[in-house]
DNA sequence: TTGTAAGCGTTATCAG
DNA sequence: CTGATAACGCTTACAA
């Protein structure tokens, strides 16, 4: 146990043969301070491990140097991209993270709120759990937030949230440039925003390449395996000629080809299959390796620190920010031959 | 904006018509001060929404009533659900969680425990990404460790573990008691110590109740689900009347899977298969849902953070503690009728 | 260029 | 029971 007294600035200064105040200055790197007498607090300092007191500076400054991160699901594979970018933006250098999870649970987050103020961040990213809107921490908070995945209902606040119908556009053009034609649209849970979104830039892409859909409608269902072989089933049925299906989720994804492998359906040969959010675990080890739609949440993560940055900054910014998703290109697609 | 300065102590006093003194005692519940006088106070306090200055207190008492979290892998499933715990067990009342993320490499750790010590955590929880053991942050830190997940190489450190060789153990005993004679096991990585463990559980149970490994021997591959369709078809190659596959991890069983329904194997009538890590999407979403046997990973977060606290406390321990896991049972088991 | 001294918002130790 | 007053470790005018 290391518990001698830590080394306070007056140690350092001590030990420089200067005042504290000289200390500090030379440390801090201000200009009113001779070369040689920095040089010779700097090399106490580093002689004595100095670390300055962080409460001391913020009681001072008035600013912590951290910022909460106040999550609503951390079992949900969404929130650790966004979480780990914007880890990374601020790079650990100067800005800490106070994570937070509320798990859905108002109370709950209205706690976490309360403490992360008391601890005085100098900033909030609030990380929903699913891309619906949710409903604003509020205008009268005294640091800046910044909303990232789930939008804020406020649009005085500012959210960043990823282009789903993007998404759909890109995962149908994809299919349509494999030179499919009759594309069929599986998906999830028709009360998820994302769902809606994702279909609608399907049906645009579709649209503009004047095609319809395969099966005549959007199956809309669960965000499940088991739905996604369900369908399958039933699409088949419907319309055996299908020659490529989007399917809204990884999962859902997984129960087409599924199906598809059951019923000796060649992949991507005969019917090309794309999934949606590049769900490693379950997009890299399916047969074949999926083609998907990444959500580029790490980035997310970033963008959403750099905004949090420039507000705390004194640059506030307001309004609903979109940010672009982008393809990944596996092997449950490929050019009809 | 809610800019105003803040209210400090000096403001509530003022309101309540006492000292700072008074007041900072009236509401730190000393006992020496009138209650009426305390309920002036504490009224001023309300009416004011004063918060007293984290900054101010830990600049006193020397407690910053914050921990530290490092981990090595955020994206993995592991750390998630053992952060959780930690988060839940400090209540978030008075302890918050600094997050940090070193994604396995030692300077980036490094780095982030400079961070730390300098943001003066009361403690540090360390979680690894893989069971193995991991190197000692050492013994001169100024506050007290726990290792969790990953078990330190000193001793002298205080390490949680899951129980991997029960839990093979637990695996191999459910099969037996479903009334199957011939068990083969499927694993990963032999470099990884939870698929040795895993193994020795196994074969440590068989041997108990006289049983040979069906298939002669463990085979160990990868942590996938392709080595799990793999070594499946090897093995209905050379044991074609196998009754029981427990598998190393859940991704190999969704393998094992995979290919007894292919061929038409009925599970678990005909063979019963049990996975490892209770990973709920590959699990719960199988065909049929998987038997499994789970880590119990918030249970070690939670104690995690009470030997922390324990320690913080002044009662530190050290040695590797191991803690049970648990059989969840789905429908890929069953008992031979 | 350096040092002195006045805070930052609390808590703790004393007298009253 | 209450109230001055001195810390805690640092930054920053202001003097020297």
């Amino acid at each position: 146990m290391a518990a001698n007294r830590p080394v306070t600035l007056r140690d350092v200064a001590r030990l420089a043969g200067v005042s504290v105040a000289t200390a500090s200055k030379a440390l801090n790197g201000q200009p009113q301070v001779r070369a040689e007498t920095r040089a010779r607090v700097v090399l106490a300092a580093e002689q004595l491990a100095f670390s300055p007191n962080t409460f001391a500076q913020s009681l001072i400054t008035q600013r912590s140097g951290t910022v909460g991160l106040l999550t609503s699901d951390l079992e949900g594979r969404f929130s650790i991209p966004i979480l780990m970018g914007a880890e990374d933006a601020f790079g650990s250098g100067q800005t800490s993270v106070f994570l937070c999870d509320a798990r859905g649970d108002t109370i709950r987050e209205k706690h976490h709120l309360r403490a992360l103020l008391t601890r005085r961040v100098d900033g909030l990213i609030v990380v929903g759990a699913r891309p619906d809107t949710r409903a604003s921490l509020g205008r009268d908070l005294p640091v800046p937030v910044v909303y990232a995945y789930a939008p804020s209902d406020d649009p005085a606040d500012l959210s960043l949230v990823t282009d789903n119908v993007g998404g759909g556009r890109l995962a149908v053009d994809h299919l349509i440039r494999c030179g499919r034609r009759r594309i069929a649209h599986i998906t999830g849970d028709p009360g998820y925003s994302a769902a809606q979104d994702r279909a609608r830039g399907a049906l645009d892409r579709l649209d503009s390449a004047g095609l319809e859909l395969a099966g005549g409608e959007v199956w809309f269902g669960m965000w499940s395996e088991a739905w996604g072989r369900g369908a399958t089933r039933m699409l088949l049925d419907r319309c055996p000629d299908v020659d490529a299906v989007f399917a809204g989720s990884d999962e859902i994804a997984r129960g087409v080809l599924d199906v598809l492998h059951e019923e000796r359906i060649a992949v991507p040969s005969r019917v090309a299959v794309i999934g949606f959010d590049n769900w490693n675990i379950l997009a890299a080890n399916a047969r074949p390796p999926l083609t998907t739609v990444d959500l580029n949440l790490e980035q997310l993560g970033r963008t959403a620190a750099q905004r949090l940055s420039a507000a705390m900054d004194g640059h506030p910014a307001s309004g609903t920010e979109t940010l672009p998703v982008r393809l990944i290109t596996r092997d449950s697609t490929a050019p009809l031959s």
